[in-house]
DNA sequence: GAGTCCATGTAAACAGTTACATGATTGA
DNA sequence: TCAATCATGTAACTGTTTACATGGACTC
C-alpha cells in the first residue's frame, strides 16, 4: 500500500496535523483514495518511528492542542525512492491499487524522478491496453448480438461494457497524462 | 461487503467448489473485483454455518476430491432480499463498494426485483452526477488556465483529471444500464 | 439546546493479501 | 523435468471500517 507515501506528499506540499491530513485528502486525491482519521493517525505514529516524519506539538487557545507533523530528510529520501520504484500490485482492475499509486506518485513527482514515473505510466499502459483487449474478445465472442439480449444475458454484458468503459477511460487517462507530460519537459 | 452475495449469485448461475468460484470470479465480475480463494473457502464456510449453501463432497479419481456447494432456500431468499435493499457504503469514488455492489446486483437481477435496482441505480446516478460537479468546479477555481500549467500545478491538475474521466465514465455506464433494463421491460 | 468544527485517541471487527503446505495428473 | 491445473486448507499479516470516548468553542 502507499498510504504512509501519499502522506508524505501530502506533508512536502504542506506541514499539518493528522486531522488537517485528513480533510486534504477528500479534496486532492479523494476521487483515488479516502482514508479515515484512524488510519491517518496509526500511520503517523508508525511514520515517526520510522523517522521519516518529525512532530512538533502546537499548544492553542480555544481548541485542543496538536501535533504537526513535518517530513524528515529520510522522509523525503523514502518518498523519491519509492516514485522511482516500478508500481506494484496484480493487474486485474478490481482492487486496482496501481492506478491509485500512480495517482499519488504523480502528484508527488515533482520530489522524484519524473522520467522514471513516465516509464511507469507507458508499463501500465500497455498492460491496461492489454487487458481491455480481452475484454473485447469476451464481449465479442459471448455477446456477438448486444441488441437482442433480454434477461440475465442482458445484465451480464452490462457488467462486461462497464468493464470495457472503465479501461477505456483509463487508458484516455493514462494518455493524458503522458501527452502533458512529455510537452512539460 | 458482498463477497457471500456475489457467490450466491455466481451458484445461482452454477453449482460449483471454492476452486471454481475463484476461476470464475476472474471471468464474470473480476473487472469489479477479485477474490482469492482463500477469501471463497472462509467465506464459503460460514455462508454454509448461515445455512445459505448446501455442500456436497464428490470424490474423484486422478484428482482431488471436492465439494460442491448449491444455493439453499434461505440463500435465495437472502440473495433477493439483498438485492432489493438500498445500495450501502459511503459516496466518495476511492473504495467505491456501490458500484462494485451493483454490478454484482445487476449480474443477479433475475433473482431479485428488477424494478427496485432500477431505483437504486438512479440514485447512485444522481450522487455520482453531484460528485462530477463538485470535482468540475475544483477544476474551475484551481485551475482556470490548464493549458499554461507546469510542474507541481499541471501534476495536480492531471490526478483532478483522472477524477473526473472516471466519473464521466461512470456515468455514462450507468446511463446505459439504465436505457438498457427500460428497454427490456 | 442542538449541531458542527477542531483534535486525538482506543478497541474491535471485518476485509484482503501473502506465504506455506500437500499431492496427484497432465502437457511441453 | 519443469510447470501448470485441480483442490483445499492453515496461519500470519496488513489494510480498512465502525463504534465509542472526550471536551471546549462556535453557530443556528
Amino acid at each position: 500500500m502507499a498510504l504512509p507515501h501519499a502522506i508524505l506528499v501530502s506533508l512536502s506540499e504542506q506541514s499539518g496535523s493528522g486531522y488537517e491530513l485528513a480533510s486534504r485528502f477528500d479534496r486532492s486525491i479523494g476521487h483515488f483514495w479516502s482514508a479515515t482519521h484512524q488510519q491517518i493517525y496509526r500511520t503517523l505514529r508508525t511514520m515517526e518511528d520510522d523517522g521519516w516524519v518529525h512532530v512538533t506539538p502546537v499548544t492553542q487557545q480555544g481548541r485542543p492542542d496538536k501535533k504537526v507533523y513535518t517530513v524528515a530528510e529520510s522522509g523525503r529520501a523514502e518518498l523519491a525512492r519509492w516514485i522511482a520504484e516500478p508500481l506494484t500490485g496484480d493487474g486485474s482492475a478490481a482492487t486496482d491499487s496501481r492506478t491509485r499509486d500512480l495517482a499519488v506518485k504523480l502528484r508527488g513527482a515533482v520530489y522524484g524522478d519524473v522520467s522514471a514515473l513516465h516509464q511507469q505510466i507507458v508499463a501500465l499502459r500497455a498492460e491496461r491496453a492489454a487487458l481491455l483487449d480481452v475484454y473485447r474478445g469476451y464481449e465479442k465472442r459471448q455477446f456477438p448480438e448486444p441488441g437482442a439480449l433480454r434477461g440475465a444475458a442482458l445484465h451480464q454484458h452490462l457488467v462486461l461494457r462497464g468493464g470495457i468503459r472503465a479501461e477505456e477511460s483509463s487508458l484516455d487517462w493514462l494518455d493524458e497524462v503522458l501527452a502533458a507530460l512529455e510537452g512539460d519537459q
